[in-house]
DNA sequence: CTGAAAGCGCTAACAT
DNA sequence: ATGTTAGCGCTTTCAG
């Protein structure tokens, strides 16, 4: 038998608060001070203290901080995992503010996908968050999520979910952006003006279409189901190839074409082009977001920019100062940002 | 003078291990127990104690547990905040398979900002995170990332980092990739063919800039200097617009052109056609990286694909085979993917 | 201004 | 099979 372990001396584990007090020769109680409240402690003492932090190179223990705290510096952001470069824009301002103010940032992808919700509605319940920021277009559906009294703030981004109160929302004016791109589509000198619809359940999607309509019955033009085309189960390029289709095979083609997003734009785009119809010349065509590439495209997309970055950033703020507030349930806000047409090559006025 | 006061009988705070303990009428040792490891409890005491989870809805304490089990259950994946929707299907493979495994992935864009490394450092060091996984493109300089000993496994993702060990590597062959599109265009029958370089810092860059001079050199085609455009700091559509600007001024065009990245790529064909030149009819265009777009633009792109999903996933299995082993230093490993050529519209044989 | 001590919620020895 | 107990590392009364 081998003798019982010695306990090596020094395990060159991680290094605690008690390292650093053993080394300035004072308490642990006055490191954590020195920490938090510097001016509450001399000033020979605070030297010491800080010298000794540095050289033992400690940094201070999150579990430990955490559990006694209670609170986290940390916030979810669950996205809905598909069509991310949409999103980018919103966790990068996300990150930005966050981690300026000390907080770091968890993303989760539901996928729409009952058990990842389930999972991360368990990461919530279990303390692991401060704050809960929702970009995924629609409330988890799972129980624990719904029937469980939030503990922690919880703001829904570009998209509202109506019936529910205590979270702070911020969208933009779909709407009135949608009417406004229609009645731009008008005033070129189109009448025949078909609109690509989002997902029909989706309430942005809903509320884009119904500006559509509202431009169309202000400028005295019938309403035609057959240019309405839904059916679209994202805003993605196949939406748009899928309209595409339903274009070419029409009788008697719109002038103007309105997608509800500008990918979908990009999708019908390339999808007629293959057919030798090209925009603007053949047929106008405007998208919905100002991403990234509607600048960059061929042809350069008229496109409503959404503020993203923006809604990223005020949420953000938004949620600090809730999570500031600790256990008082501070007011939630409901933030409707406004659209910018965006005039580019893809529409051209109708001889 | 008030009265002590009374303690609350229920506060309604969290429930906690305790409540559950109480309620089933066991220890909280029991309760942990049939958690942890159900077979090692009597039937009924399991029953019970599920019972009472389930009536309290009680969720174990993130903080407490990883106080204990000195594991946090979370990955840091560190992106460099510019240019994300290329990292996006990284990010969302990452996601999948962490988020399959039980752990949370936490993101952080460092923006080559030192302050942000720091910052990102002390989460590391503060034992918050029990991995890292670094998208950086580069190992961030902060001393406390370069000079602390690594406390938990770190990768790195599509690029590597010569002269430092201990890290796992997942790349792609961007050289012989390189190579291999500029062979394609050499067997188009390009013999003026330019190169749009990659930032010059950047080692996948430099890769990339070999392999076109490797190919350029086995076909015996004399390497032009003028042929060669440098000067991008970023692989972005910025940096194709300025390699447009020395195309259009060239005397003496190249017929193809290879851009290191794709959006370079999408940047100088818009740039290019402002000024009427179309690709591939005046000049063969090909990129690097086979985003979601190179499919979607016009022309369609003719570009290397790189698998960066299979990245995201090989990279998160072998992050956690290292988490999962504990302290001991477990093999890291060095993986480098083919790249496959994905031949599209943008490049032509030359007449 | 500083130290002693309690305890956040949980798990893992160690007893029984 | 279950209970008791001792912390994990930190912050925060409460004394001094």
């Amino acid at each position: 038998m081998a003798e019982a372990p010695v306990k090596p001396p020094a395990v060159r584990g991680p290094v605690t608060i008690q390292d650093v007090a053993r080394r300035a020769g004072v308490s642990t109680a006055t490191v954590s001070r020195a920490l938090a409240m510097p001016d509450r402690v001399t000033d020979a003492t605070r030297e010491a203290v800080f010298a000794a932090i540095r050289e033992t190179g400690y940094t201070p223990n999150a579990a430990a901080r955490n559990l006694r705290a209670k609170t986290t510096k940390m916030v979810l952001v669950l996205l809905p995992g598909i069509g991310n470069s949409f999103f980018t824009p919103i966790l990068n301002a996300l990150e930005e503010v966050f981690s300026e103010a000390g907080y770091g940032v968890l993303i989760g992808y539901t996928r729409q996908d009952r058990s990842r919700e389930t999972h991360y509605a368990r990461v919530i319940r279990a303390g692991q968050v401060d704050g809960v920021l929702l970009v995924t277009g629609h409330l988890p559906r799972d129980e624990e999520f719904t029937h469980f009294p939030y503990t922690v703030p919880v703001s829904l981004l570009l998209s509202e979910m109506p019936g529910y109160s205590g979270f702070s929302v911020f969208d933009v004016e779909n709407r009135a952006a949608a009417r406004t791109m229609t009645d731009y589509l008008i005033g070129l000198g189109h009448r025949r003006i078909a609109h690509i619809a989002g997902p029909t359940l989706n309430p942005e999607a809903n509320e884009r279409m119904a500006g559509y309509r509202e431009a169309l019955a202000a400028a005295g033009i019938p309403f035609d189901p057959g240019l309405l085309w839904t059916g679209a189960t994202n805003f993605d390029f196949a939406s748009g190839e899928a309209a595409a289709r339903r274009f070419l095979d029409s009788t008697e083609r719109p002038t103007a074409v309105f997608a509800a997003a500008d990918e979908i734009a990009f999708g019908f785009l390339r999808a007629i082009r293959s057919a030798g119809v090209v925009a603007p010349r053949d047929v106008s065509v405007a998208g919905f977001d100002d991403t990234e590439y509607a600048f960059h495209y061929d042809p350069a997309l008229t496109t409503m920019h959404q503020p993203r970055a923006e809604i990223g950033r005020r949420s953000a703020e938004d949620m600090l100062r809730r999570m500031r507030a600790g256990g008082d349930p501070e007011p939630t806000v409901r933030v409707r940002l406004p659209c910018a047409l965006v005039i580019r090559e893809s529409a051209r006025r109708l001889d």
